[in-house]
DNA sequence: CTGCGCAATCAAAACGTTTTGACGGTTGTT
DNA sequence: AACAACCGTCAAAACGTTTTGATTGCGCAG
């Protein structure tokens, strides 16, 4: 529509000055007179002057922004990644343009071509429908990297591992028939419900029981999704616990229980994924998965920057611990109770807020 | 750094056309021929062409682009109206991006200077802590709306009807000290927490009663700062209900409760802000205002575009309730429970998480 | 056969920067 | 006194588009 308001030319006719020293004085990348630099400085203030960033952009063909995209922003782990995201790029002065695809495929789609049309330097691909294959045809030559499952980030989270390990903290709690309410996944590698699935089939195996599919259902990352998930599994008769694919989705899986008189952890035992802040200040506060966003983060951002640079990183994978973060929404459904896992730790868990405080007891949880 | 991967003179030296007939054809501003048409369009495709979104951008002085600035994206109040704004933008096919200022002022207004230099057309400062005036100062010539407290937004909101509701709630049900844990500002025309604080003196001074200025402290709208925010409020003995100024600290009051093994409502009643999703999952389901978002964005958004397009908007201001939704965390302390708004209603509010279908119960509740 | 109007295409300018090579003028070295 | 080195400034080109007036070639009416 309109001109900018005021440019570089206009700053360099009032200092009387050519355009090229104003953006020296600015840069200085080159070496400007005492006197000539205060007049220029003088007018700038006076003329409100703003160097166009797209001018800028242009020349430099690179914006100084990452772009995120995210299925919405009102999921609680969905708005500490970005919040952490955004802490972390700024630390290599990078700022973020957050792109909400809502749960529509095409939309996602054509915000990561929108986004790597120059509209940003890299992207990050949150939304759990698009693979990283497909992430990387879209953006094209723009750097991009897809949430955890990208193979080039180096780390290692073992989910599988993870399930094991709810699963059997759950049976050594007497807890037998367990529901699951996954993520939407279009990832045809790792459909995520159905590879729970399958672990669940073989861990129960091992017990010679048998599994049963129609405790796993898929929800969609919000609360509702939670509650009709939750709804589906209870229908199949006696659950006396369900973990969910992430703490959003849990908080879903309480209102249930509170719509229809179900008392967590008495009749119900519930265990989230992310551990938002949030999952503390539940009655009874909520045993969940810690997901290490921080690190994630920090690893992630440094393979961007990388590939930013063009540089390669150094090889070699970490891996992350998913600790399982011990409160109180888990009941130990067991007789007599034997030496069980919830009591003995959770006293000390829920008196903390901040999830540094609790990384000691956390770890101990991991290991197998 | 390096050149912009394939331009649009690379796309008509393909196609043996000039660069200004390729553009004719993707914008349709002229008439192309047929076969010459396709040949662009195949070449396009062959070559994966996008057009420089900053070229674009420089050429038309306009990206499309709104940006919102936060202080960070994990409240979920926050987060709402960031989907909110998304959705409502959607409509007039802008896309938003999201600047996150922490709690840091200083931050806040580079973000402003650094939105407004040409990175977007229009901005939304969700800064309590920047006034209006300030913002529009840091703007320049950009459009901005300054959340709801801007002058210019045809919305009235009544905070201090709302505040004075709450008190005579409260009051009715038998509460006589009462806490506030209000949002941080800045803004000296009406410090929140000064202002909240005037009107509980007011609200006092009907009943003959003195008001302790002590039982209104400054929150920082984290659940951390609810807590604290509890602390300081419960050391000065006899309260038996706090009020906040949004969800989040909200939860840190429930938060607070339990780690201190005090009962809501039974020992302390809380009544929140925003009613974010996650208020109805709490146990008990949280007592909140809702906020009406929706509205609000839409509302916001017309005049935000109006101002865009150099309209001007029809007079008028319309006039938003925010009812409060009564669920489950404020006890009746009467000895004999007479009319207690509380039990009439509690019973249907709580069992739907729709806000939309709790319209007509609310409305009843703001009447003075 | 000339001239006109029209459709399709082109060439050039413009947007606001940054960058680079060039140009005077001063200073310092022999 | 001559020359090099350097400093401060400038002019011009470049970035990838869009826009606009100009230029073709064509069919068709006079």
């Amino acid at each position: 529509m309109g001109k900018q308001a005021v440019t570089i030319v206009d700053v360099a006719k009032a200092a009387g000055v050519s355009p090229s020293t104003v953006s020296h004085a600015l840069s200085g990348k080159r070496e400007i007179s005492r006197p000539v630099k205060e007049r220029i400085f003088e007018k700038i203030r006076e003329l409100d002057y703003r160097p166009s960033f797209y001018a800028q952009a242009m020349k430099s063909n690179s914006t100084g922004m990452i772009g995120v995209v995210v299925n919405e922003c009102r999921n609680p782990g969905t708005s500490l990644f970005i919040d952490s995201l955004a802490a972390e790029l700024e630390k290599y002065s990078y700022k973020i343009v957050v792109g909400l695809a809502g749960l529509n495929h095409r939309k996602g789609a054509e915000l990561l071509r929108h986004f790597s049309a120059g509209l940003v330097d890299g992207v990050f691909n949150l939304l759990p429908q698009i693979t990283p294959e497909e992430a990387q045809v879209l953006c094209g030559s723009t750097p991009v990297v897809t949430n955890i499952r990208d193979r080039s980030i180096p780390i290692r989270l073992d989910y599988d591992k993870l399930t094991w390990t709810i699963l059997h903290y759950l049976r050594d709690l007497g807890h037998r028939r367990i529901g699951y309410i996954s993520s939407p996944t279009r990832d045809p590698r790792r459909p995520d419900s159905e590879a729970t699935r399958q672990i669940m089939a073989e861990f129960l195996q091992k017990y010679g029981e048998e599994f049963d599919p129609r405790l796993v259902v898929e929800g969609d990352d919000s609360i509702e999704g939670g509650v009709s998930g939750t709804e589906q599994i209870m229908n199949h008769g006696d659950v006396t616990a369900i973990f969910a694919g992430n703490d959003q989705t849990a908080f879903g899986i309480y209102r249930w229980a509170y719509l229809n008189g179900v008392q967590i952890p008495d009749d119900l035992s519930v265990i989230g994924f992310d551990d938002v802040p949030q999952a503390a200040t539940l009655i009874p506060p909520m045993t969940t998965v810690r997901f290490p966003v921080q690190e994630i983060v920090a690893h992630t951002v440094k393979l961007l920057i990388a590939k930013l640079r063009n540089e390669t990183l150094p090889p070699g994978q970490i891996s992350l611990e998913m600790p399982l973060v011990i409160r109180n929404s888990v009941a130990d459904r067991n007789p007599c109770s034997r030496k069980s896992w919830n009591k003995t730790i959770s006293g000390k868990q829920i008196s903390t807020l901040n999830p540094r405080e609790r990384t000691s007891t956390e770890r101990s949880m991991t290991c197998q």
